[in-house]
DNA sequence: TTGCATACATTTGCATACAATATAGGAAAT
DNA sequence: ATTTCCTATATTGTATGCAAATGTATGCAA
């Protein structure tokens, strides 16, 4: 690994709630080295190391790793260490596809059941992509925003349980390595298919959301797959 | 609450891999305790008093507690404390309506793609489920079947991410108190739709596991509202 | 009586020290 | 030369102690 952390520092979020510090920050910044590649799929990590090299002792980084675990981000290995989970190409497929059923199912609640202020706030992010994307933004940023886009509409479905599986499975996709907002003409694709989804939700359409949103995880996946043929190894910028 | 743990304590699962004793028995002490109704749901856990009544150090109680957390089990209340979550009417239906959407996506891969020993298994939970439903056995052994049969399912659908979503799902069940095997009649309507299911399965016929699938929920939570409406407050022996 | 401030107590977060266990390496014996 | 056993080391699991933060109560003043 790189064992460069200081690229990752965040600012501590001092929102009152969650932990406020350590085991909080370094769950963020594990996440993050990991997006980034500092971390490879598969990779050990030893308690001992991480510690000296975030700076924190080994209790709340046990407690961050505890928490990467039960989200499915770190499994144990064969060898009863802590590992990187490898996403193989079945889980790639299995991945897309339970994603796709709940991302359809949160569009089509919200296109039945989204308050007016829902609707508006999710026409709003649409916009602001749709100028972001002529403008010719950073793939990291657009990514952030696409993430934005599906949580709107998660949260609009007025389905809790369906919010948190979705912000879960989002989380995981780090494990695949570079968004697809990395391949050009992708870029382009995407904009059009959330302009679908969105168009179906503004007009109480939901049979064509969930088909919409079912497209556009469909188009995902066949990018996905592109993505990996070409033996893309570079981060997200 | 009870303060009386040995009631819920579990045999030391000794295998390598996991946590060997302390925090994964907890874990599953805590969530025994929450089923059983001893520590009640919007409880506040507080570190030492546990520690002290488990017998152990606030380490890997601290380490149990984060997991369920990120499982969604316990939260952190208004007064930052870590709390049993309380499930309100709505998030009751948000639950089913999500666990209807994944089972029946489970059932309807299962009928498509499950292997001949897949099918078997699960046909011979259903045989064993029916045999006990005869015999007049517990509810709290019914419902420990039940589990099985779902997850024989999720198994067979071969997408190891609905599998788990489906596993943390039925999780927070224990949220809800008791099983629905406790209503007498509805025992009986359950191993028919259970029956339903296994033969849309066996004749591989994924529209009708899927509807099949999607009606055995929907009962289920008319069940649940009627448990409700019943004001029961009993535990599931 | 009510509002606020300050002091106190409780509780959690973090670090360090200790213990147990697994693993790898080497030495000796067959 | 190979295998087995023992030892040393590395790594994870657990306990305890300390400090910081937050909730709470009490007292004073308006």
């Amino acid at each position: 690994m790189s064992t460069n952390w200081a690229a990752h520092d965040l600012t501590v979020q001092n929102n009152h709630g969650g932990n406020l510090a350590a085991t909080s920050r370094i769950r963020h910044i594990l996440i993050a080295a990991i997006t980034a590649g500092d971390i490879a799929p598969g990779e050990r990590l030893k308690e001992v190391d991480l510690g000296q090299q975030l700076g924190v002792s080994r209790t709340p980084l046990r407690e961050a790793m505890s928490a990467l675990k039960a989200e499915g981000i770190l499994t144990i290995g064969d060898d009863g260490g802590l590992r990187v989970r490898t996403l193989g190409y079945q889980d790639i497929h299995a991945l897309y596809q339970l994603r796709a059923k709940l991302e359809s199912m949160a569009a089509e609640l919200a296109a039945a059941q989204a308050s007016p202020a829902e609707r508006e706030f999710i026409a709003e992010i649409r916009a602001k992509e749709s100028i972001l994307v002529n403008d010719g933004t950073n793939p990291a940023t657009l990514a952030k925003l696409n993430g934005q886009f599906h949580q709107s509409i998660a949260l609009a479905s007025h389905n809790s349980f369906l919010v948190e599986t979705l912000q879960r499975l989002s989380i995981l996709m780090v494990l695949l390595g570079p968004t697809a907002y990395s391949l050009a003409e992708r870029v382009r694709e995407i904009g059009a298919e959330h302009d679908a989804i969105n168009n179906s939700i503004q007009t109480h359409d939901p049979i064509a959301a969930k088909q919409a949103a079912s497209t556009h995880l469909q188009n995902a996946v066949k990018a996905r797959l592109q993505l990996i043929a070409s033996g893309h190894k570079d981060n997200m910028d």
